[in-house]
DNA sequence: CTGTGATTCAATCATTTGATGGATATGAAA
DNA sequence: TTTCATATCCATCAAATGATTGAATCACAG
């Protein structure tokens, strides 16, 4: 059996998929709370009614979308693990810096719905995130700091998290940031790399000789 | 002049510093848009008309809220930086970050509506940040990365940017993270400073040595 | 005690917002 | 053509929400 969401991956020119691309987009920028239907309606436009039609409500809605982003950072991921398999640690950090950073500014939404889930409430807050442990598990056993999936050291999924916080931080935060160091956005996306790699290759790759 | 919060600063006992502690806990935990004023009427105990008497309106107080968190955030950092003031890079460095931890693990809703306003946008905006940039080149240079507060280099900016952010997140993401490592609060505490120190001095004091 | 300004609250308003019901259109099947 | 499921919109509702008004209460100077 499809489930909405699947229907709608399915022909990207669907109503349904319309009204998924979006939700994320908004969400995105401005939050569950800070998101209407009609904010969402007027984007695809089309009636209120028919979002509710194909989604049922904001919070279904809202719901398939963090699915949805998950499905796709998860595609990603095991892209980004295939291409730096074998290679040394220092390579596999600078490949993976410079994929996941690409591919996240072409999809800003994805790590600004992630920082909303980690940092802010909802005020009725189901977890539909049990994905993201295993997303960090999953990076861990890629980059080599573990062996097996279950029993990741919480030492090393603090590391994990640093890596891809600081990732999203820079992507998300790219209003903000930009104008703050006042460079075009080629410059930005270049600088963010370089300092990624600036701040995350020497840790690792230390604490790999030792 | 006093403004109404040089006044809630004065009298920590005063409705205006009441209603200001509560709603900064709030507005912090669930934004600008998740949060209503009736919300933090409750928490104080009062009328959500003795909240319009004394701060005018949620967007007022919210700003205030802003600029508040703002001035306290400084404060900290003036301190931070005498506490380091002529030590060598990696002790700056390594009491910087226990220093700057204890403090934001017992206010976290700095951390909390520092990041909200990086990565969410508000549906009516004004920037009210303006200092922000100023703190980063404050830490530039109290980390011997820039030699006077103005004319930061955009990568030095970044890199304090960097550093900042990854405490923010941990912080902020208590409740998330604590979670996904599966440990006590004060572990976890001691798993941040550990995490972040593993990650920040490798690279600041390799580049140091070059 | 009295008067006066500051403070607080109950009641209420206007708007926003999530949601629904019913009418209409479209197109495929019988 | 008729029938029926799907899809869309218009009108509207009920609750939530930011805000205001006016009366009651309090603090305290005179």
């Amino acid at each position: 059996m499809t489930t909405p969401l699947e229907k709608a991956r399915k022909d990207p020119e669907s109503m349904k998929a319309r009204i998924l691309d979006c939700a994320r987009r908004i969400f995105g920028q401005y939050g569950f709370h800070g998101t209407t239907t009609r904010m969402i309606a007027q984007a695809v436009g089309i009636d209120i009614s028919t979002l509710h039609y194909h989604w049922g409500g904001k919070k279904d809605l809202y719901e398939s979308v963090v699915v949805d982003i998950n499905k796709d950072l998860r595609q990603k991921l095991i892209e980004v693990e295939k291409a730096i398999h074998g290679l040394p640690l220092s390579e596999r950090l600078d490949i993976s810096i410079d994929l996941t950073t690409d591919y996240l500014f072409e999809h800003p939404e994805i790590s600004n719905l992630i920082l909303f889930r980690y940092f802010g409430k909802t005020r009725s807050n189901g977890n539909i995130d049990s994905i993201i442990p295993e997303f960090a598990a999953d990076i861990a056993r890629s980059m080599g700091l573990a062996q097996d999936k279950k029993n990741v050291a919480p030492e090393t999924m603090m590391k994990v998290l640093a890596v891809m916080n600081s990732i999203h931080n820079f992507i998300s935060g790219e209003g903000f940031f930009q104008d703050m160091v006042k460079v075009e956005r080629e410059r930005y996306i270049a600088l963010v790399k370089e300092t990624l790699k600036f701040i995350h290759i020497p840790a690792f790759t230390q604490s790999d000789a030792k």
